[in-house]
DNA sequence: CCCAACTCTTGATAAATGTCAAGAGTTTAA
DNA sequence: TTAAACTCTTGACATTTATCAAGAGTTGGG
């Protein structure tokens, strides 16, 4: 499993880094289970995690128990509570296998301590950090500017792997919509 | 204004920088009027903007021409496309002074310079950018999982500085709602 | 200081979306 | 392999929110 995790370290960095094994060491495989729970809110969320294979979802629930999805993350993403993790107080997501995962996680302390250590490993946090800003703010302006068949259409061109991969209640849940009206407006296409 | 600039930093840091000279200089004053538009969409944005005093809209406008707000800043705070002015790609967003504006800008060339030579300016630099991610997953968060009367009752706990200081269109164009819904329903409140 | 332009509120009505229910099809885990 | 648990779709109906309209109040730039 690290030979993912090296080659996409490589990709964005352009080259492999001659010290990747300060990195590699402080990761860990987790094999996951469908619907395990890798967070839940009120934890303080301890790792970040590196997908080799298969989908994570983050989500909140609301009032009555449904949940919202904020974001999927697959093969060659990283996922976590970020503001938690870093500030290390108790989360207010849940973070759910969909389907059994095999996954590398690296704990707060060694994050911190290559972060500070190891540029590349900064450089790579930054990275995604504006990648995942940046795609949430998107998300914002999607759900306050246009309507559920404008987003469904919009995740349609945008997001057809997952689109393709997840069930229509797991995808009506990212859209804000009910899987009812997920399944009726699709028809309308 | 450079003072307040300089206090922003110091608080920020702890303490004032030795090498505050090498920052300041790169800060161009900016006074403007109610209104005037500091990025369209389809503009490369150029520069980062300190808000000395007033307040900033971000938003966006749909197939119809309604706006909805993605964040309002004001004063201490830092405005711009952040996704855009990284990649210096045209942006999908609006800037608009709600109110007559001080603000101090700093251009793309002199940001990246100072991002690489003074440690300490990427330090904020990274504190903003993870603040603004944890905001604006919070707000997707908020967007899929209240409905109005509850978006309405989360902002007057945790924005009623601009709640109190902006026109209930502005307000609801933050909440994805329309005025008169904002009207009826802070009557229920 | 004044008036044109904006703002807030309320009503009537329309449109979008949610909820509940039920049946047929599909998947999963023992 | 099979039963139980999900999933998808559709219908009927309820609820939420938007839209359009109009009048009273407020405001800010000349």
């Amino acid at each position: 499993m690290l030979e993912t995790l090296t080659q996409h370290i490589t990709n964005r960095l352009g080259k492999l880094p001659d010290n990747i094994d300060l990195v590699l060491p402080h990761f860990e495989a987790v094999i996951t289970k469908r619907g395990d729970l890798l967070l839940q809110p009120g934890e303080v969320c301890k790792h970040v995690y590196f997908i080799v294979e298969g989908c994570l979802q983050v989500f909140v629930t609301d009032k009555n128990g449904n949940e919202s999805t904020r974001e999927f993350y697959i093969e060659d993403q990283w996922a976590t509570d970020i503001f938690g993790f870093q500030n290390q107080i108790p989360s207010a997501e849940y973070i759910r296998c969909t389907e059994p995962c095999k996954l590398l996680r690296i704990h707060y302390e060694s994050f911190q301590k290559l972060a500070n250590v190891v540029p590349q490993f900064a450089a790579i946090y930054k990275q995604i950090l504006e990648v995942s800003y940046n795609n949430t703010v998107y998300r914002v302006n999607t759900l306050t500017s246009m309507d559920a068949l404008e987003r469904i259409k919009w995740m349609m061109e945008n997001k057809p792997k997952i689109m393709a991969r997840l069930s229509s209640k797991l995808i009506a849940s990212y859209l804000g919509i009910s899987a009812e009206t997920l399944t009726r407006l699709k028809s309308k296409i």
